[in-house]
DNA sequence: GTGGACATTGGTAAAACACCCCATAGCGAA
DNA sequence: TTCGCTATGGGGTGTTTTACCAATGTCCAC
C-alpha cells in the first residue's frame, strides 16, 4: 500500500512535531517533510512533491495563504489543508480563493486531521466544522485550482502582499531584499505601490492593516500596560 | 520509578495532543491530565496534584497567566511552565510575575520542552531561550511565589503608554509632540524608553504590540488579500 | 502583435527614525 | 536626605523611510 506523503508547514517547532508524533501514529500517513515558514514549505514541496500538505496561515516570511498560492502555481496537484486558530468566515474565503481543499482549526482533534488528509487525498474538499456558506454563495471560480491567480481587482499583487507582511513583521527594505534574493530598489518599489493602492502612508497603518487583513498576527491579548 | 506527571494546559486540541504524544514517548513523563481552557485547568490541579503544569497563555475563559496565578494558590508547591508563541520580554515578566516557574517558546523543539519538564521537577527556572534581563537585573523579588502584587517597575509609565498608542496610530514625532504639547525630544525620549522596556525596536513590532495589549484595534478589513 | 499589468532596477532628495551622549526638575521611597 | 524613577529637554550621527523621477523585460489578454 502506498501511504499518503504529507508535509508539515508550522513555524512552532514543538506544535510541529507533536503534529508528526500524530501522523506517525497512522500507518496510511507518512510525513516527508516539515517547514519552519512559508517560503520554505513553497521550496520542499517542490522538492520534496508530497500529496498533502498541512500548512498553518500564521507563519514567517511567508504566510501560509501566500504559500498556498505559489505552492499551487508551481504544483497544481497538491492538496493543501489550510491549519488555522480563527473561525472568521473571511479566513476561510481567503483559503478557498487560495486554492486549499481543506480547512482545518487547530481546535479540531488530531482524528479529525488524519480524517482530512485522507479526504482530500481522494479527491473531496474538507471544510469543517463550522459555516461554510461562502463555498456555495457567489463565485465558484474562486476555487479555480487551475494556476493562475484569481482577478483579485481589489488590489495587491502576490508580490506586494509578500513585501507587506515582511514590513508589517519588522524588516527594513534591505533585510526584505535579502530574503526575497532582489534588489533593495525593487523592495522600495512595491512598498510604494502597495502603499499608494491602499492610500496607508507609513509602517504603523500597513501593520494595523495587515493584522486586520489577516497577513499577521498581533500578539496574544495581555493587558500587561 | 516515579514519573513525573504533567497537565496539558492549551486550548486547541490537535495541539495539545501533539503535546500529549511527544510527553508520551518519554519513560519518565505522565500526562495525567488536559485542559481546553484555564478555568478547567484549575480544576484539574485542584484534583490530580500535577507535579508539572504546561500551560499556554492564550486560552478562553481564562487566561493562562491568571490561571497560574489562581493554580498556585491553591496548590502553591505545582511547578508551572508557560508556553507561549511571543518571545516579548513583556510577556516573560508577566509570567515571572504570575509565579511560573518555567517560560518556553512555541518555537523551541519537543526536546526543549521535555528538559524543561524535568528541570522545574528539580527545583530549578527555566526561562529561555532568550535574552531573561529582568530576572537579574532589578528585583529578584519578581519571583517570589507567595502571591503578593508586586509593584510595577518595568511596566510603561502612563506617558509611555501615550506615546505608543500615538506610534501606533502612525503619528510621527512631530505630531505626537504637537499633540501632548510638549518638544519633539521628550517624544523620541519617550519612544526609545519603551522600546528599550519592551525590547521591540520599530514601529511595526510597536504597532503588533499595541494591538495585542488592548491599546488600539486593527482596522478589521475583511478579504482583501 | 499590441497594450497593459507586473516585476525589476536606477537616481535624487527630504523627512523620519534609531541610537548614542547629556542635563534639569519633581517626586516618592529607602 | 539620598537614591531612583519619571518627565522634560538638548546635541549628534547614521540608517531608514518616503516620495518623486525614469527605464527595461516578461507575460497575459484582447
Amino acid at each position: 500500500m502506498r501511504r499518503i506523503t504529507v508535509l508539515l508547514a508550522e513555524d512552532h517547532t514543538v506544535v510541529r512535531e507533536g503534529l508528526r508524533k500524530i501522523l506517525e501514529q497512522e500507518d496510511d500517513l507518512e510525513v516527508v517533510g516539515e517547514a519552519g515558514n512559508g517560503r520554505r514549505a513553497v521550496t520542499l514541496v517542490k522538492k520534496l512533491r508530497p500529496t498533502v500538505v498541512v500548512m498553518d496561515i500564521s507563519m514567517p516570511l511567508l504566510n501560509g495563504l501566500e504559500a498556498t498560492r505559489q505552492v499551487l502555481k508551481a504544483v497544481p496537484s497538491t492538496k493543501i489543508i489550510i491549519l488555522s486558530a480563527h473561525n472568521d468566515d473571511a479566513y476561510v474565503k481567503n483559503a478557498t480563493e487560495s486554492g486549499a481543499v481543506g480547512f482545518l482549526l487547530k481546535q479540531a482533534s488530531s482524528y479529525d486531521m488524519c480524517r482530512a488528509i485522507r479526504e482530500v487525498n481522494r479527491g473531496r474538499v474538507v471544510f469543517g466544522p463550522f459555516k461554510a456558506k461562502f463555498l456555495y454563495e457567489g463565485e465558484q471560480e474562486s476555487l479555480d485550482r487551475a494556476g493562475r491567480t484569481k482577478p483579485r481587482n481589489s488590489h495587491l499583487t502576490s508580490r506586494e502582499v509578500e513585501v507587506l507582511q515582511l514590513i508589517a513583521e519588522g524588516n527594513a527594505n534591505k533585510q526584505i531584499a535579502a530574503e526575497l534574493g532582489v534588489g533593495m530598489k525593487t523592495v522600495e518599489g512595491h512598498r510604494e505601490h502597495l502603499m499608494e493602492k491602499l492610500n496607508i502612508h507609513g509602517i504603523a497603518g500597513l501593520t494595523r492593516y495587515a493584522i486586520g487583513a489577516g497577513i499577521i498576527e498581533s500578539s496574544v491579548q495581555l493587558t500587561i500596560i
